[in-house]
DNA sequence: TTTGGCACTCCGCCCTTGACAGTGCCAAAC
DNA sequence: GTTTGGCACTGTCAAGGGCGGAGTGCCAAA
């Protein structure tokens, strides 16, 4: 590692650690570098010109750029994972018995609050899951809950009231129908295949109304819903939402969007690509956001997404590590491997800091 | 009403519309009173000494105190439904073949849109509703989904994985037999009485086991999330909490927090109590925050509570008389009335302004 | 009881000021 | 030719002073 390349690494990880632009002196004091401040100055302002760094202003301190995270991401941060994550997750597996949404949760949960960031899950895509069964069960004459189920556990119900004119026996033979018809058939076809088959049945049209209704419904939300978000509180404490009340309004204004977030996050982890992945800056109008995601292997199922969403700022290091980690150790264990070995968990290809050929290093003054 | 209290009424409303301490001039100027500002200073002074007001400090204009709000309410307010929400509100209704969630979702949309509050829909208490069946649904060897259901139609799903050395088959007859025990159980009283099976179904407990916590697992949530919360983003553009980033955070928490939340909400709202209800300020820790609640009677099921919350400073007068008259036309809707005439709207009780004993005026000098 | 007038108070705003943490550059030293 | 100390310069930030404005309380007159 040149020079130039750790004082580009101090910058990163100070500038992480302290929310402040940073500048020779500072870092000078901070770590014991065997230079003066003038010779970092100069490194600094060749770093600059190449476009690691930026300057908040004329005379302030330095901060990374996004090409300069991009670097000390791929180049310069060092693999480390705390133990007591490693603890924490193995005393949430070990426990017995426990329902895939709660491992999940928990590991989540574990993730956020030693990142201090929050954490997304995304559910696998449900368009190509298979329609199971429809079932519907009758609360009152006029009222009743239809229940959807896919092939792969995922349920949505729906509560609808009769209209009028309608006997709820109407409704019966119209889902065992719809039941008979659609079984199989993937979600995304659910609804152009039922748009097909109107002609058809006609008959059964007058009960198939708030079914259909239901139907189109659920499965609106079988795209969108499938997200959970753990440590939003996380973001509160950030200090550069803190001081800006607009910036915080905008990311929760996402957060709150279910489909929006999902928009944001779904197109960073491109289709079927395995590993760490990150996605720095200007996501749908934000700036200073950032992300790593990794994509889980969940027992019977497509994979989900978990990523750790926070401000550009974020201890990139700890949040890759962790999550690759744990990302690995879920893989493990929903393939059914109870055991706690770490040795299980090595295959996973984190982007290991690599040397490259373009390092910030050459000057041509 | 006398002076007085109309001098009460103008300082209220007109603090709500700016967020900012009102003097005696800005009154005059904005309201023509036929009376002199000195005036008006003289029966502030006096409210100010009977608690309905308050100074930000000494030489300040006045805010409206709790007690100030409280008499607001309770005898200035006047009724009034913008027409633009009933006719929101009945374009939505008509629409065919809705799903009940959806009517609850835009009914919660337009008040929130109308009175730029969060809205809150509270489900009622699961512990009474009666396990209807559980269901078990095998996704691979290894994996399944039990799915719990209640006699109104309320779902909960749960995937997990099989312990070693259990078969699908020892999970499908344990669910049986939990079936045959269970079904009919008020919610309430399921993980009681599993407890007290316990010993009865040892040779089923290796299969029972995964169950048992799903079950377990579904039943705190049943509990807890059976909350929605709409129109979030309308309290950021509040201006308390724009200018003040701690409140927020405050807030935030509070609001991200469904357990915390639905305390809150629901001891505002007494058992089986009707009618409009309104708290202002302290809910846990958070002191300008005010909310209004009304019941609506879900169809088939129990009552259900949609509250409207935001800051102390809200408009009451009209969340209120939206509020009313929204659960008013849900409540016939669900009743089966798809009639649009406002004449069924009639007989909800808003504790409508009412005149009282002690009124502000008894000025003891 | 109402009113106009007056002195007083406190907030918010703007401006200045000084301390401070930076930078860039240069000439001397290694 | 790299490194270094020194120096001038620049922008931020917090503290302080001065002012105008919005408000109050009180008093004496109508």
């Amino acid at each position: 590692m040149t020079r130039t390349e750790s004082i580009l690494k101090l910058i990163v990880e100070h500038f992480i650690k302290t929310a402040q632009p940073v500048g020779s002196q500072t870092l000078l004091d901070a770590y014991h570098l065997d230079c003066s401040s003038a010779t970092i100055r100069n490194e600094m302002n060749a770093l600059e010109k190449d476009g690691y760094l930026e300057k908040t202003h004329t005379s302030s301190g330095r901060v990374p750029s996004k090409k300069g995270y991009v670097y000390y991401v791929e180049h310069l941060r060092d693999e480390r994972v705390d133990s007591k994550v490693k603890n924490a997750l193995e005393t949430v597996l070990s426990r017995q018995a426990q329902t895939v949404e709660e491992v999940i949760r928990q590991s989540c949960e574990i993730l956020s609050n030693m990142t201090n960031l929050a954490s997304v899950v995304l559910g696998p895509k449900v368009e190509q899951e298979k329609l199971l069964s429809i079932q519907l069960i009758p609360l009152s004459p006029t009222t009743a809950t239809a229940l959807f189920v896919t092939d792969q556990g995922y349920v949505e119900n729906k509560t609808f009231m009769l209209q009028q004119g309608i006997s709820m026996d109407d409704v019966k033979s119209a889902v065992e129908m719809l039941n008979k018809r659609l079984t199989g058939t993937p979600i995304g076809e659910v609804v152009d295949k039922m748009e097909a088959m109107k002609p058809a049945l006609t008959d059964y049209m007058v009960g198939v109304g708030a079914i259909y209704n239901a139907l189109f419904q659920a499965f609106a939300q079988f795209a969108a819903e499938r997200m959970n978000l753990y440590g939003k509180s996380h973001l509160l404490s950030q200090p550069e939402y803190q001081s800006d009340a607009g910036k915080l309004t905008k990311l929760l204004g996402l957060i709150d969007n279910p489909s929006e977030l999902r928009e944001a996050l779904s197109d960073s982890h491109e289709a079927g690509e395995d590993g760490i992945h990150i996605k720095i800056g200007d996501a749908s109008g934000l700036d200073d956001v950032a992300m790593v995601s990794a994509k889980v292997a969940l027992p019977g199922m497509e994979k989900a997404t978990i990523s750790l969403l926070g401000p550009k700022r974020m201890d990139y290091d700890k949040a890759m590590s962790l999550l690759s980690y744990v990302a690995e150790r879920l893989d493990s264990y929903f393939a059914g491997e109870k055991g706690s070995e770490e040795a299980k968990c090595q295959n996973r290809k984190t982007p290991s800091p690599k040397k490259s050929q373009k390092s910030p290093g050459g000057k041509k003054r």
